[in-house]
DNA sequence: TCTGGGGTCCTAGGACCC
DNA sequence: TCTGGGGTCCTAGGACCC
């Protein structure tokens, strides 16, 4: 999709249109630009770039929020009129998708009339642009997709791949970052020609196996990279994680575990949705100097409440927090997955069925009146454990309490 | 310039087991 | 007693993508 968020928000606000705009924050916040209008584009604002810098470049620009369930709605209209062109539909992101069309030729016509039609049932269903590449592997089909934007369409004909591609930039190869780009500067190369001109003995001696995928993509293959395989569903998430940068840094141990606490809730129900449980839980915190940690304990068994979850991240903040030192951002992840309807009735115990249904109950409530509806007693001096010992079945968060800080999203209760 | 948030994959070392 | 080899799991960090 073409500069897909503010294509989307321009769609709810008009008068957005032709202007400047940046989506990912207001001009004088911590953040960095998610997308920029073509028009902001011109006084070199473009994504990744932080806010304030933003700001200087092209203070006129209209600085914006976002609305991720908008663009994750409109994602999911394209992706279902892509289905209707063929079952082998592969989203690769938020706005970004592979399409298998192999055997569709007698349906759709030969592969440019096929994107036309395509790009045509796009516009008409959502009135959004897109760019549409087409080749015989998908790391080829994504590098012509680039070229075409804005708005086009560009065909890389079967045996011509690596014509294509070699006068093109190696920054210009997924994969191929600052980091990569350095390196293959320093031994002269520039060009993706460059390097399918190289031995590949010599990358895999100077990178190893990604020297290996290196090579066999200079030359517009998938394989030995992620994208390797077939296009299709893609299947439950390895980790979920939240994470939150504050507005000035603290070192207020009260508020690090009240936003700890939150974006444990929200992992939790974000298990509960995918029907996942989690043996590890990670920790990460940044600090003022940008110098991360992480760290990480995995459970003798598997869980997807909420409380569990705290309490692991909580006792890891509290080893390994150096409290000289002020945070900047904070955050957790979850990951080895298990299954959880196979663990549930086997383990489940009745503290862990009644916390279960009182989180199912709070999930409901947040579907309802939204994520700010109710949280669990956290952060309120730590008492919401022996509170819940008295009466287990309570739901969580269901007493007012404290205001302990001013987290995202931190209800009244 | 002053650096988000949500992910994936890879590497490397250590513990542990047979 | 001066020290193998293969495998798995766990942890930490880093590059990279959108």
């Amino acid at each position: 999709m073409d500069a897909f968020f503010v294509s989307v928000e321009e769609l709810y606000d008009p008068a957005l249109k032709g202007k400047a705009v940046v989506v990912g924050g207001k001009a004088n916040e911590r953040g960095v630009v998610s997308a920029a209008s073509y028009e902001a584009r011109k006084f070199g604002v473009h994504s990744a770039l932080p806010l304030r810098t933003a700001y200087k470049l092209c203070p006129h620009a209209i600085f914006i929020e976002g609305h991720p369930e908008r663009y994750r709605e409109y994602s999911g209209r394209v992706y279902e009129i892509f289905r209707q062109f063929t079952p082998a539909v592969e989203m690769a992101s938020v706005d970004e998708a592979y399409l298998d069309m192999t055997g569709t030729e007698r349906l759709h016509g030969p592969p440019l009339r096929a994107a036309h039609l395509l790009h045509e049932a796009v516009k008409a269903q959502t009135q959004l642009n897109c760019s549409i590449g087409i080749a015989t592997s998908r790391l080829v089909a994504k590098i012509a997709s680039d070229q075409a934007k804005p708005n086009g369409i560009l065909r890389v004909l079967p045996g011509v791949e690596a014509r294509f591609l070699a006068p093109l930039e190696v920054r210009k190869v997924p994969g191929v970052g600052k980091v990569t780009e350095k390196q293959l500067h320093e031994i002269g190369i520039r060009r993706i020609g460059d390097l399918a001109a190289l031995d590949e003995k010599l990358l895999e001696a100077r990178f190893g196996k990604w020297g290996l995928a290196l090579a066999g993509k200079a030359q517009g293959l998938d394989a030995g990279s992620w994208f390797d395989g077939e296009i299709g569903e893609r299947g439950d998430p390895k980790s979920i994680s939240h994470e939150h940068t504050y507005g000035e840094d603290t070192k207020d141990q009260a508020r690090l575990e009240a936003t700890l606490a939150h974006l444990a809730e929200k992992v939790g129900r974000r298990l509960r949705e995918h029907g996942l449980s989690a043996r590890t839980v990670q920790l990460k915190l940044r600090y003022t100097d940008f110098s991360t940690i992480t760290r990480a304990h995995t459970m003798a068994s598997p869980t997807q409440l909420d409380i569990d979850l705290i309490e692991e991240s909580r006792a890891l903040l509290r080893a390994n927090w150096d409290t000289r030192r002020t945070v900047r951002l904070i955050g957790m992840q979850a990951s080895g997955f298990d299954d959880a309807q196979e663990q549930m009735g086997l383990l489940e115990d009745g503290r862990t069925e009644r916390w279960r249904k009182a989180l199912s109950a709070a999930d409901k409530l947040r579907d309802r009146f939204g994520e700010g509806a109710v949280a669990l007693g956290s952060g309120m001096g730590g008492h919401y454990r022996e509170r819940v010992q008295e009466n287990p079945a309570a739901l969580p968060g269901k007493e007012p309490g404290k205001e302990p800080g001013k987290e995202p999203g931190k209800p009244g209760g």
